[in-house]
DNA sequence: CTATGGCACGGATT
DNA sequence: AATCCGTGCCATAG
């Protein structure tokens, strides 16, 4: 039989089969791609049109979701529901978001997959585009460097196919709103524009980040603070809330995949655009009740070929050594992947309801957990969840895609805390009151660490406090 | 002189 | 082993 925790294969298996067996790791694409090529690989495997719950198995019902996997749990909706689903269509390419994912024709089961970022922005936009504007679009696609940026002018490129100029930039305006955001643009500072238009929620951060990097990219770009502020006509602390905010919602180098302060070096170019978990709301009785869609991208349901099962069965000697071993592949792919989906299930049953009100969308209320926590908790190894949490991306209710890893943050009691103090105050608190009133409380740190929160925090540096009021983000 | 931000190092986390 | 975070020290602004 076959262990899949820690405990290796000891089987017939090879060292090589031992590695892909924790599926855990893989993001949703990752997924995609190694499901596709087993499957082409590997004869016994067969994905079956047939749509069943990853789950529990049950047949699925036309387009829907598994009927008992995604029941609500409780009356009060305070309990999750998180299933697995089976779309392809983000995987597939933005292209088709518009279109049904019922269809279960057998040519379409797999999309074809955008092999560099360029093809894959082109899929996205093709759809808009005539046949002539098509071909500079890819022409200009075809000049990303791995940033995400393009080393060409506008005028040149409109030069060499003899079009307007306007003509191009349309065509570029086009392609910088694709996914991910800004590419396509001749210059960080381009994409930054792109970005925090798209982005902006009207917020006054995302405004004077805006009138920032218009006005004062250099000084940005020496970090002269001061000077930026006075150019701006805003306080120093103002200029660096916005600064802060670039930092974590925008990505200057949209080819480079991330958002944020996570970094994940693998993983670049294509990636954090295709959410592995999706987090949506539905009304339950006045309360709201939280689905997580963990995505399995295969459009039908992946099992042993049975006919094969039955050929080995029958067959002898050498060959027959052959096809066990290819079964065995099979079985064992088939088994990995429904210990992933049920892994996943429980870690993200878990993890949404401690970060509920963070899931709904309010960003203050995020609790502070550590992996470890979360693998005690579910009675995993931490590196299970060190692994499963890693390169992931969820996009929640609100449409915003962040990295699975934001949900932990360690030192959140402080800064709530911090908050708090500021909030309260009645007299603008120095960094060193703040620093007492914490530790007060029971929050021990530095001054320097003071600051650096209320940074992190947007609160003004307490001489400049007052003048502005206090800030409700 | 006080309050803060930058830089960089060491310990903790992953 | 790679990364992240808290801190200490120093420079600078007011």
């Amino acid at each position: 039989m076959f262990y899949f925790q820690q405990h290796s294969l000891r089987t017939t298996t090879t060292a090589h089969l031992m590695q892909t067996m924790s599926l855990i790791p893989l993001t949703a694409l990752e997924l995609y791609q190694h499901v596709e090529a087993e499957l082409a690989a590997n004869p016994a495997l067969e994905l079956i049109a047939e749509r069943r719950c990853p789950v529990c198995g049950r047949l699925l019902p036309e387009g829907g979701y598994c009927p008992v996997c995604t029941r609500p749990i409780s009356a009060d909706g305070s309990e999750p529901i998180v299933f697995v689903s089976q779309r392809t269509d983000f995987v597939g390419g933005i292209g088709k978001r518009g279109q049904e994912e019922g269809e279960d024709e057998d040519e379409e089961r797999f999309f074809k997959q955008p092999e560099n970022l360029a093809e894959y922005v082109l899929q996205q936009i093709a759809p808009e585009l005539g046949v002539e504007d098509r071909a500079l679009a890819a022409y200009w696609l075809s000049h990303l460097n791995e940033d995400g940026l393009v080393d060409v002018s506008i005028e040149e490129v409109a030069w060499y196919h003899h079009v307007p100029v306007e003509r191009v930039r349309a065509v570029q305006r086009l392609i910088q709103r694709c996914e991910p955001l800004g590419v396509g643009s001749c210059t960080t500072k381009e994409a930054l524009l792109v970005q925090l238009d798209v982005l902006k929620e009207g917020n006054w951060v995302a405004e004077l980040a805006q009138r920032m990097i218009v006005d004062g990219w250099d000084l940005l770009g020496k970090r002269q603070y001061g000077e930026l502020a006075r150019l701006l006509d805003c306080s120093v602390a103002n200029v660096e809330a916005a600064v802060s905010y670039i930092a974590q919602n925008l990505n200057p180098f949209p080819g480079r995949g991330h958002w944020g302060q996570e970094s994940n070096s693998h993983r670049s170019g294509q990636a954090y655009y295709v959410p592995d978990m999706i987090f949506s709301t539905a009304d339950l009785n006045g309360k709201t009740q939280i689905m997580v869609e963990i995505i399995q991208p295969l459009a039908g349901t992946l099992r042993v070929n049975p006919l094969y099962q039955k050929i080995t069965r029958e067959a002898q000697g050498e060959q027959r050594e052959e096809l066990r071993s290819d079964l065995e592949r099979a079985v064992l792919l088939v088994k990995c992947l429904q210990q992933r989906n049920h892994t996943l299930q429980r870690m993200m049953r878990l993890l949404t309801v401690m970060q509920r009100d963070f899931i709904l969308g309010d960003e203050r209320s995020l609790k502070s957990l550590t992996r470890a926590e979360l693998a005690q908790q579910l009675g995993l190894h931490e590196s299970t969840i060190s692994r499963s949490v890693a390169n992931k991306v969820v996009q929640l209710p609100n449409g915003r895609m962040l990295p699975l890893a934001s949900f932990f943050v360690r030192n959140l009691g402080v800064r709530s805390v911090l908050r708090e103090l500021v909030a309260k105050e009645t007299y603008p608190l120095s960094d060193t009151e703040l620093m007492n009133g914490l530790a007060e409380r029971g929050f021990v740190v530095a001054r320097r660490t003071v600051a650096k929160y209320r940074a992190l925090e947007g609160i003004l540096p307490s001489a400049l406090r007052r003048p502005t009021g206090k800030r409700a983000v």
